[in-house]
DNA sequence: TTTCCATGCTAAACCGGTTTATGGGACGGG
DNA sequence: CCCGTCCCATAAACCGGTTTAGCATGGAAA
């Protein structure tokens, strides 16, 4: 208003000059943008979000247990990736944490949905079995899948291979002589927990070696430790661990350095996710590295596009890849 | 609408009801809830923004430099007591994370502030010299500040004190008999660099020890790294060294017990932050435990308070306490 | 010259709540 | 019996943009 003044035009004219469309001649645009320059003004997006009926906003609700939530490290990078997309288009990030309860993870979408906070949702940490697929489609936000589902998907998706890299990992390992590889894995029901599992084992039949010993854990610290004990104080404790994640990874070799193992002459340890801690580590962990910033940015572009209604296609982001270090090594001979 | 049409009265009188204010009889109130209920209706957060000239929402600008990002623990759990005290409130948390870069984090507190996207936010990682204050002060934008400014603050404030907890490992570094500490600082121009500094040097004058080496690094592992291995290759090494957080203890570590020392044998480290790997390390990290979540709770709730033009009275939350672990031992005898 | 249309702008309706001014009914006091 | 209050509830204005309908104006076509 004090704009339109300014400029000496109505304030019809200065929202047609700020979205640049047609109808309003070269000269008086310029002279309406001076304005709104020289005023320093921007429109409320208060203002804006009601009369479009759009929120200009995307929501992420992160379901993590309170103990996880320091330890991973794809959470604040992923973030930052989505925030690079959505800053140029002039786009917030709604972000809701959630502890690791269905209820509250399903209040927090009705909400964001009800409200209008939000005009569309990032769907991570994909579930086996995941009953928020129908609850969007429900509530009729439109959202992009982080990850592939197990299932058929409703929304667009934004994907990384994972297993390669631990395909990879453990062809690794074969190749330097291990022979008993175990696996110790994350919460049951997610997707990545399962495709890291399912690629340990497709690398080991791959090669004919019988799957060493396979564990469930919770993704945290305590988790990989205990399930580290457990192996090492079997009969036949394995000459390499497979984890499904660093954090894990790294209680692992704590676990096995602290029992007088050598890592890796006594055993081989890999992760999966690549902390910036891994490659400082004693000794330096083997893992996989994941683009967890190019991944949030690609997920947040395809957001935006079926927010305003644009056709969006899956996106396949490259592979993640295993770099090897030093906690990996042959085995000491039988 | 179709509520007031449900419950056969008056949007307006739907507005009073659910803000329950006086002027509705009893059992009106009960029947407008009611059919609110029914037909899951929630009020507009766009709307109801604009008429009362309120966000609902507050604002986290997050300046890191990318590679920092994914390191560091505190962010995260922040977040999620922030969270805790924002869904109590129906207020959203708008995040913004931006690069280490004063034009980019001005610029991200000018749109939230011009845009009317916030009602406040938070003013976290204080920097000795902040121009923030300014910044904010002249959009009008309420604040909280996170962690004790170096000068005056003109917002309410969230405080710990985290000299206390450096200074009583200092104290227990040399209760077990070190005289060489040296100090391993964090990027110069934060505050909660220069108070762990002080706190140190602090410790050391009042035992009457001359203080060790004391360097600056960046808060980052390859930092941490590269400032260790200068300690140790110095004429007189060090016994013990106090990193000013644990990623950068946890990087020394690994360079230290690379170079075939060992730790707490040869050289006891510290860190701080108690990052939830730092249990489970080989051998576990002696750091300072912060409690972010409560941190990111109370500063949310002062936050709300200042925003709704609530008096709010500075918090200062209970110490940062130390944690003893086994990387701290006495040092070989000379 | 008249008709027609494209162009450039304005006035007013609209988004969905909140808030203010106003009206109607019951009740108590004079 | 009438009037003044109090209590409820409604209609309408308002928040600050966007959008639609409509009104001039000027140039081209008839």
């Amino acid at each position: 208003m004090d704009v339109a003044r300014r400029a000496g035009v109505s304030k019809g004219a200065v929202s047609f000059a700020l979205n640049d469309r047609p109808g309003v001649a070269p000269e008086t645009r310029d002279r309406i943008l001076a304005a709104a320059r020289e005023l320093g003004w921007q429109p409320s997006t208060r203002a804006r979000a009601l009369s479009r009926s759009r929120a200009y906003a995307v929501g992420l609700v992160m379901r993590r247990a309170p103990e996880l939530l320091g330890a991973d490290p794809f959470f604040p990078q992923f973030l930052a990736g989505v925030e690079s997309a959505l800053a140029e288009r002039g786009s917030a990030l709604v972000l809701q944490v959630v502890g690791d309860d269905d209820q509250a993870e399903a209040d927090s979408y009705r909400r964001l949905a009800g409200q209008g906070r939000v005009d569309g949702v990032f769907l991570n940490d994909m579930l086996v079995d995941d009953h928020r697929f129908e609850l969007l489609a429900g509530l009729g936000l439109p959202a992009v899948a982080v990850g592939r589902p197990a299932g058929p998907c409703p929304f667009p998706m934004v994907t990384v291979d994972d297993r390669q890299g631990v395909v990879r990992t453990v062809e690794h390992l074969l190749g330097l002589g291990h022979r008993r590889i175990a696996f110790v894995g994350g919460t049951e029901g997610y997707v990545h927990s399962s495709s890291r599992r399912a690629a340990w084992r497709q690398a080991l039949a791959a090669a004919g070696v019988a799957p060493g010993p396979d564990l469930v854990a919770d993704f945290t610290g305590p988790g990989g430790a205990a399930a580290t004990r457990a192996l090492l104080e079997g009969a036949q404790p394995p000459t390499a661990i497979v984890y499904a994640n660093d954090v894990m990874a790294i209680a692992g070799m704590g676990v096995a350095i602290g029992l007088g193992l050598q890592v890796p002459g006594d055993l081989s340890v890999t992760g999966f996710d690549d902390v910036p801690l891994a490659a400082h580590l004693a000794p330096p962990l083997t893992t996989v590295r994941q683009d967890a910033m190019g991944w949030g940015r690609a997920a947040a572009e395809v957001l935006l596009a079926v927010g305003e209604g644009r056709p969006a296609d899956d996106v396949e982001l490259p592979p993640a890849d295993p770099v090897f270090r030093a906690s990996t090594g042959p085995p000491h001979p039988e």
